[in-house]
RNA sequence: GCCGUUUUAGCUCAGUGGUAGAGCACUUCCUUGGUAAGGAAGAGGUCAUGGGUUCAAAUCCCAUAAAUGGCUCCA
């Protein structure tokens, strides 16, 4: 018999040989009938492999992410079973889950490619395989015998994964004529996929190395329900209406024009509103945590770069040198602030007791992007970040970072992101070298970072090897509307600009010292904020931040001067908006204001004027009735006070 | 930078080798209208740019630029 433990804590005795699948069956028949695959002590599992004594189980179904994962995966199995039978001869490379769907990468052939209009005939082929409700079964194979199935099938990618693995420790699954080389685990059998769609096709380097042959790489999704995949794909819409792109044009925020180049972004006035208002926030909360505002120049020389060590690093594969009647002389566009804020500090002796020093700028920096980089706002070339420097002592690291933590928490909270996720990057500790500093120091740093994120009650999750060469980070992330991970805030540790400027301080000894520089960012860049921003709030932004706050609706031209009355009333109490003015009905008006998303729309006709009030309607709420000018003020005021 | 796709009026898009189209926006006129599109007329385009094929190119081919989905990159 064997003893098995649910995640519940309660205990089930199965007789020996009994699988994943027959414990699903002991608890329900319905759980038997969704279930996926299991975790066994932690790692996932097919169904229907013996399970070992002692064991903790837990069944997977389709609502568990590691059971959507397997699905995915097992579906990816069942498009290259697909695609085999409609493009003999392709050649298969990875096929994994992602976090919606699944992708295979596929060498074609010469001369041979699929694009978006053969999707329909894939999709139909991936279903009616699925019909045969093939079982998915997993078998032990030697390397010998790998290499000779896969040299037989002349798959060199195949051959080249397996030329890593260990002997006995290679499997193959099989589902149909289809057989690949996996680790698994896969689900049961393909009868459950009952919607394929394929997304997307791609290329993609083989082993994602850009020196490497590029293959075919194709998306795609599945779902147990045709329904299911209608809500996913209704979503996807709901995604493309936020795009901050499309939003961006459409609320005359910001464009871009191919005649002052790519990736260089104009702010249109509503934008440049929006922007300097969220400057003057940041800018509000940095004087009250002690920063100092700076400003330095756009250009700085190639002396100052080749200080910092961009110049070797970056100076070949950036923005060239704007040269000077002077023979020889060469400046570059900043592509940071920091360099520039190292020599502010430099420009007195500092004691122990100055520190730290805070220095911040909204310094717009130029970085020679690769062309197919460039996205929206969210990559672009010239940006603007929200940039400060804080030169402190080592012991204060800890500190400096938890007073960042809550700044940045500051802006979030105040802008509605709740979904964000911090992430730790440290050294890889396999590979100490790579990295500039002393041991101690990094010792010192990574634990501070660690302490100041826990004790400020932070979730993160830590990436060894993803710290920079010249110190280890804190990153804030934010999803876009298509669930892309953007990072905004920053903090991050550098060792090696106070090194390479020789900054100092003087030590209550009388010895001069190192200071530790933190580079912070809490927006990372205005343009990539502001992108995430409208796609966060689908363009609805918060009342305290939005461009036009109201518009005032005259229903007739007869009653303008009252508008502009009610508009000029407002701006003296420190709201903005605007009156429209066209000859135009009021159900035009009112749907144009909708259409802008506008909060407030204030229409105002005979008896408003008579009265001296106005009619209120809210963006997406629709008619608040009637009421006096104040009353309006206040409730606008209560909600702006509120927020922040 | 690499692979795929795209580029037609201010915007969104139709137009598969034979004289450039629609809706919205814009201008003018009519209309003075009470909570999501009032009516009419008008104006507006080197079909991204440069080459090529053809009697003839928005349309086919090549190059360049930009946008876009990925890949690689991201101080």
């Amino acid at each position: 018999m064997l003893n098995i433990t649910l995640p519940d804590g309660s205990q089930r005795q199965l007789p020996d040989g009994a699988t994943g699948y027959d414990v699903a069956a002991s608890i329900s028949e319905g759980l038997a009938r969704n279930a996926l695959a299991v975790t066994v002590n932690g790692d996932v599992r097919d169904l229907h492999r013996p399970l070992p004594d002692n064991a903790t189980v837990s069944i997977l179904t389709w609502n568990d992410t590691a059971g959507k994962s397997t699905y995915w995966h097992s579906s990816a199995h069942l498009m290259a079973e697909a695609l085999e039978a409609l493009y003999p001869g392709v050649k298969l490379a990875i096929g994994p889950a992602i976090e919606n769907g699944f992708y295979y990468d596929v060498d074609l052939g010469e001369g041979r490619s699929i694009s978006s209009e053969d999707f329909p005939e894939i999709e139909k082929k991936m279903l009616e395989l699925a019909k045969h409700k093939s079982r998915y079964e997993r078998k032990d194979v030697s390397k010998a015998d790998a290499i000779a199935y896969f040299t037989e099938k002349q798959d060199p990618y195949k051959l080249e994964l397996i030329d890593g693995l260990e002997d006995g420790q290679i499997t193959f699954y099989t589902q149909g004529d289809f057989t690949d080389l996996c680790r698994g685990p896969h689900i049961p059998d393909t009868g459950t996929i009952k919607a394929a769609k394929l997304m997307n096709v791609a290329g993609a380097y083989w082993r994602g190395d850009e020196k490497n042959k590029q293959l075919t790489r194709l998306y795609g999704i599945t779902f147990p329900k045709a329904k299911d995949l209608a809500e996913y794909l209704e979503r996807l819409e709901e995604a493309k209406r936020r795009d901050h792109r499309k939003l961006g044009k459409e609320l005359k925020l910001f464009a871009f024009s191919e005649k002052v180049g790519a990736g260089l972004p104009l702010w249109l006035p509503k934008g440049t509103a929006l922007r300097e208002r969220l400057e003057q926030f940041l800018r509000k909360a940095q004087v009250k945590a002690g920063y100092q505002p700076v400003v330095t120049p756009h250009i700085g020389s190639k002396e100052l770069y080749v200080t910092s060590g961009h110049y070797e690093k970056y100076g070949a594969d950036s923005f060239q040198p704007i040269k000077t009647p002077n023979p020889g002389e060469e400046f570059f566009l900043k592509p940071m602030n920091c360099p520039h804020h190292c020599e502010i500090y430099k420009t007195e002796p500092r004691s122990y007791r100055d520190l730290p020093v805070r220095y911040a700028e909204f310094g717009t920096v130029y970085r020679y992007e690769q062309s197919g980089e460039l996205h929206g706002l969210t990559r672009v070339r010239g940006f603007t970040q929200d940039d400060a420097h804080i030169f402190c002592r080592p012991d204060q690291v800890k500190e400096e970072f938890k007073k960042v933590i809550d700044l940045v928490l500051y802006v979030f909270k105040n802008l509605g992101f709740e979904d964000y996720t911090a992430q730790i990057s440290l050294r890889d500790p396999e590979n100490k070298t790579k990295y500039i500093g002393s041991d101690e120091n990094w010792a010192l740093a990574e634990s501070a970072i660690q302490e100041a994120a826990a004790e400020k009650g932070l979730p993160t999750v830590t990436e060894y090897g993803e710290a920079a060469f010249y110190g280890p980070k804190l990153d804030f992330m934010v999803r876009d509307a298509l669930g892309r991970r953007w990072q905004l805030g920053t903090i991050q540790v550098d060792y090696n600009l106070p090194e390479r400027f020789d900054l100092e301080y003087v030590a209550p000894d009388n010895t001069k010292q190192r200071p530790v520089m933190l580079h912070r960012a809490p927006f990372g860049s205005l343009e990539r904020f502001v992108a995430v921003l409208i796609e966060h709030c689908a363009g609805n932004f918060p009342l305290w931040l939005t461009p036009e706050q109201f518009i005032v609706l005259p229903i007739s031209d007869k009653y303008i001067d009252y508008a502009n009355e009610v508009k000029a009333q407002l701006e003296q109490r420190d709201l903005r908006g605007t009156v429209d003015a066209r000859d135009e009905r009021i159900g035009r008006k009112i749907r144009d204001a909708e259409m802008a998303k506008l909060p407030y729309l204030l229409v105002v006709g005979e008896k408003e004027a008579q009265d001296k009030i106005i009619s209120v309607r809210k963006h997406g709420e629709g008619d608040l009735g009637s009421m006096p000018l104040d009353a309006f003020v206040k409730s606008v005021q209560s909600q702006i006070v509120e927020a922040y």
